[in-house]
DNA sequence: GGAGCCAGGATTTTT
DNA sequence: TCCTGGCTCC
């Protein structure tokens, strides 16, 4: 195999790479995936590696797959499909699914959602009467799955900030892993976390995996959490082929549990590790890595690295500020028909990224009134629809009768008349009983569930049918039975729901998409099509189309690339996005910087920049990450920022609101541009000084 | 005891 | 805009 034609030096260097750690730093767009298609087909044809001897993990579902044909592409045939490469959630998975049991989990586990696992935690903390405005359960499931990502069991978790909070942390987490277990079911945090323990458990388990896996790559390594890092280092200790690629510029997953310190750990734990830098871009103009750059090195903690392109030169930066959202996204239309029309390029070179996914509706507005075809990503997820989760719901339960959540989401839906304390009733005689509620169902008599009600047993005799069937019958024809004989579609989704019409819509993609499923994995069932649907994000089941233009958060977006990048609402507060009691500022702007930089560098030829004057009513100031950015490479639309900046929109005597001290007159100005400093009398008898591209003021008319 | 209706509150990023 | 919680009606 003869890559030197198509890969440089450095490139060449880590694809041909012998034995031993190797750390790969690779700049965005510097072709760090053809690296690692390369290097798997090198090891595989040069080496004689067995392709089930090579472990591949990549960020999303999407990559692996790519992965797997590119590799295929340069192989003969079949040879790839052993090589096993995935997810760290896939990869878990597929290990708990063979070797789960001293675990506690069995083949036919399910796994629970943000969604699903919110729902038990909040029953936990019901049920253990903590004040619920005290603990909100967002803030209990970020620690718990905090918690997870390092390795702390319960009772191991505490708070820095709060003692008193810890202690009520740890019971709901202890109370939660107990339910996982009783309900055969894992979150996303566990599927690492017990892979883990299994192996700390089961020693020749893991030795048996470590034999295995001759090489280990790893990519996106600054996105991998601490018990990610401490997995591969386990599955990697007998050959020590562990080898990673990433990028510090680009973590931005701190928030998850990412920690960038795996890349520092990654060279003591390996001293010997051999390093490697690419720094020749491929992807951009020099103009827009010249301005990604200046904006990236503005954090302190990096490691230096300045990416140059094949060719000097690039259109400038482009700049708008607008008067708020609604103008902001007739902008970028008016800015999308000149690229279309003017300048030539398709509406699918062209990616609009936005710090949060709410900042898509006014485009979304402007888009479809003007006929301007989009696709969107994320938001809400297909998989994570009400309707699709109610159905999907029924086949969990049917896969695995322990799993309670799922019961008790559709055990009402449609409505069969057990509500709240009819379900109590029947949670209180399965547990008597030592039974979760599916179970009890599936065994109790009728004279019994007769007692609690009429619809328990109507409910019970339902799922049995299925249950008796869904042994026999393949996920697709489980699937339909369900929805046709729930009734589902004519007694729930139209009488009770809104936008029915979507919603039917939506089962009959699901339906249409486990029959897909069941015909390419004959093998499968339930249970397995579950699994892996679970782990499916919308970036995953993302296809550019033809002549649709895309709309995405910055933080879908690493990992493509578009010849043009229009990243909107670039303002102060959302982007870097920040909140004033927030904690350890200085690391949450560098992350911030990290996905502004991450957005920049997604741009092949052009790269356009907005920001408004004001935001959902709220006064907002241009992003500091502008400021960053050199003028010289910056080309102005009109308005120009300077204006923008020393155009305060505020003026002595202006009656405003904000959010926690209500409404006031403003009495005083000082400050220039973005240190505005504004004096309010409000009127509950006090006065504030208020630094203004934070205070978030709205104008009272 | 369940279901439906109305008012008020809230909004980061995701495997 | 969507979702939650409380309230009333059946």
């Amino acid at each position: 195999m003869d890559f030197s034609s198509q890969l440089n030096e450095r490139q060449l260097e880590a694809v041909t790479f012998g034995d031993g750690p190797l750390l790969v730093i690779a700049g965005a767009g510097s072709g760090k995936t053809r690296v690692l298609t390369y290097r798997i087909a090198y090891l595989i044809e040069e080496f004689g590696i067995p392709p089930a001897s090579i472990l591949a993990v990549t960020f999303t579902n999407k990559a692996a797959g790519e992965m797997r044909e590119r590799v295929a592409s340069l192989l003969e045939e079949g040879m790839s499909r052993k090589v096993w490469l995935g997810t760290f959630h896939s990869i878990c998975g597929r290990i708990l699914r063979i070797d789960g049991k001293p675990v506690g989990v069995e083949r036919n586990y399910s796994i629970y959602d943000r969604e699903d696992s919110q729902r038990l935690i909040q029953d936990i903390i019901d049920e253990l009467k903590i004040d619920k405005q005290a603990l909100p359960v967002r803030r209990v499931m970020d620690s718990i799955s905090v918690a997870k990502s390092r390795m702390e069991k319960p009772g191991e978790l505490h708070d820095p900030y709060d003692i008193h909070i810890s202690d009520a942390l740890n019971d709901i987490y202890s109370l939660y892993q107990e339910r996982l277990r009783e309900n055969n079911a894992v979150d996303f945090d566990d599927m690492i976390m017990l892979v883990i323990e299994l192996f700390q458990k089961e020693p020749q388990l893991l030795e048996r995996y470590a034999r295995r896996f001759q090489y280990i790559l790893v990519d996106e390594f600054q996105d991998t959490n601490r018990s990610q890092y401490q997995l591969v280092k386990q599955l990697s200790s007998v050959y020590r082929n562990l080898n990673v690629v990433g990028d510090d510029d680009q973590a931005i997953y701190a928030w998850r549990g990412a920690d960038v310190r795996n890349i520092l750990d990654f060279k003591r734990d390996f001293p010997d590790a051999h390093i490697v830098k690419l720094e020749q871009n491929y992807r951009s103009t020099q103009t827009i890595l010249d301005a990604a750059w200046s904006v990236i090195s503005n954090n302190t903690s990096r490691h230096e690295k300045k990416l140059f392109a094949r060719e000097k030169g690039g259109v400038g930066v482009r700049i708008a500020r607008f008067a708020d959202e609604i103008s902001e996204a007739l902008g970028v239309y008016n800015q999308l028909v000149h690229l279309r029309d003017r300048a030539g390029y398709r509406l699918d070179e062209i990616v609009i990224l936005y710090r949060t996914n709410a900042q898509s509706r006014p485009l979304e507005e402007v888009l479809r009134l003007n006929n301007i075809p989009y696709k969107i990503v994320g938001g809400i997820r297909f998989y994570e629809r009400q309707e699709v989760k109610d159905i999907l719901a029924y086949l969990k339960l049917l896969a695995n009768p322990k799993d309670d959540v799922s019961l008790k989401r559709i055990v009402n839906v449609p409505r069969r008349g057990i509500g709240r304390l009819r379900l109590k009733k029947l949670e209180e005689a399965a547990s008597s009983n030592q039974l979760t509620i599916g179970e009890y169902l599936l065994s109790a008599d009728e004279s019994e569930l007769m007692r609690i009600c009429r619809g328990a047993f109507e409910f019970a005799k339902l799922l049995r049918k299925f249950y008796k069937l869904s042994k026999s019958k393949k996920a697709d024809e489980v699937a339909e039975m369900v929805v046709k004989e729930t009734r589902y579609v004519e007694d729930y989704l139209y009488p009770s729901l809104t936008k029915p019409e979507e919603r039917e819509r939506n089962v009959v993609e699901l339906l249409s998409g486990i029959h897909q499923y069941s015909k390419s994995n004959p093998e499968a069932g339930i249970a397995e099509y579950l699994q892996d649907v679970s782990i499916l994000t919308d970036i995953d089941l993302y296809e550019a189309e033809t002549n649709y233009v895309t709309l995405m958060t910055l933080h879908s977006a690493k990992g493509l690339e578009f010849d043009v990048v229009i990243i909107v609402g670039a303002e102060d507060g959302l982007l870097p996005l920040i909140r004033a009691d927030d904690r350890d500022i200085e690391s949450r702007l560098e992350e911030e910087r990290r996905l502004f930089y991450v957005g920049m560098t997604r741009a092949k030829k052009e790269l356009f920049i907005t920001y408004t004057d004001s935001r959902g009513g709220r006064l907002s100031f241009p992003s500091r990450f502008i400021g960053e950015i050199p003028r010289t490479l910056v080309e102005q639309l009109q308005p120009t920022v300077e204006e923008s900046t020393q155009t305060t929109s505020v003026r002595v005597g202006m009656r405003v609101y904000h959010n926690h001290f209500g409404k006031g007159t403003i009495v005083a100005l000082r400050g220039f541009a973005e240190n505005t400093v504004v004096t309010v009398q409000f009127d509950r008898g006090f006065t504030k000084q208020l630094l203004l591209r934070f205070a978030k003021l709205a104008i009272v008319e």
